[in-house]
DNA sequence: TGTACATCAGTGAACGCGCGTTCACTGATGTAC
DNA sequence: TGTACATCAGTGAACGCGCGTTCACTGATGTAC
């Protein structure tokens, strides 16, 4: 039966919710459009009253994610200098709970591997998010902006890099790696 | 009809060659059995005769990889001293080559957002590989061994993160992540 | 404000497709004598 | 060294399954009057 456009609204928020929090804990094939509408409480068929394919799904879920990650990284930097900032995001984003949990996680570590094999305009949106966690880690870091950046996206690099072979790894691989990363 | 036992062993030898191509470059979900076959000049009917089930291959393909990896970082490293080995590692690992053939590059970028979503066994298997190469590097870096693991560690998960990001990104993101991590 | 009807969000069965895997078959290879 | 036969690598059709997507249907919502 026809709902309301503020039911409507809500369940499009929730398919695209959970879609980031399955994308980045399953990965993208393997996570079908059923799991996503079935975490949202509503069945497969009634997803493409929402979206088109389960690439628009993924652009949609992708956009959301980062924009999660944009917040937890500009809360997590508000609180430290200059002096700081770069222990400071290390020790969030190496952290045994961003480790642990994918799902909510980084979108980075999480898909860059699928993305890779998407298409020019899927890695030019995903690029986009990069930057943007890039350009906030420099904004804390301060002084002459192109140094700022490039600290940046070499410290961010080695942090995406840590958590995607701990991931991937044993226990004790994962934390001889995390602990080698984690000064800054 | 039945082969030579020289002419399975190669079968068997081209089979994993291929798979460890094939994954790397377009996944492990996105290469099927048949892909695998069809590379090796082989029905997809014979599989079976060489291994159980997709999964032994990627462990098979994996051992493979990691093995062609260990060559190359040993080459690279052998004609740099302690002091480049750093910048030596890192110029070719960083090349646009590594970046964009991924299904001859290093099995780490290509396939570690993968490796996260499979059992402990195989995590392990990763792992170890991951240790190789950090070892290697470690090695070439000399001094103190734990400090040297310490530094490998964090130089190879600065490239794999800066490998990884580039191939995920339009190439202007890319070109300018891999400019700032190319300075050791 | 009340009524009549067109719209459309959501349901669940069905579709074609590609996947991993199995199987009956073929005939050259390897082995036992 | 030669012969007889068991073995088994490779073929290609077939299997069951889950996927993304489509579709006919339902009935509450939104709208035109």
């Amino acid at each position: 039966m026809r709902r309301s456009q503020a039911e409507t609204a809500e369940t499009h928020v929730e398919i695209v919710a959970q879609a980031a929090r399955l994308f980045r804990g399953r990965g993208i094939d393997g996570t079908s459009v059923g799991d996503v509408m079935k975490a949202a409480n509503r069945t497969h068929g009634g997803f493409y009253r929402h979206f088109e394919t389960k690439e628009a799904l993924l652009d949609a879920a992708l956009a959301a994610a980062f924009d999660g990650m944009f917040d937890k990284v500009e809360k997590g930097l508000a609180a430290v200098d200059a002096e700081g900032a770069i222990g400071g995001f290390l020790n969030s984003y190496l952290s045994a709970d961003m480790v642990a949990h994918a799902e909510t996680g980084c979108p980075v570590p999480a898909l860059a591997g699928d993305m890779a094999r998407m298409n020019e305009g899927q890695r030019a949106a995903f690029g986009t998010g990069i930057r943007g966690i890039i350009a906030r880690l420099a904004d804390a870091i301060g002084g002459e902006r192109s140094d700022a950046e490039r600290q940046a996206a070499r410290t961010f690099a080695m942090a995406v890099g840590a958590v995607l072979m701990a991931r991937a790894s044993d226990p004790e691989t994962a934390a001889a790696i995390l602990a080698a990363c984690r000064q800054p």
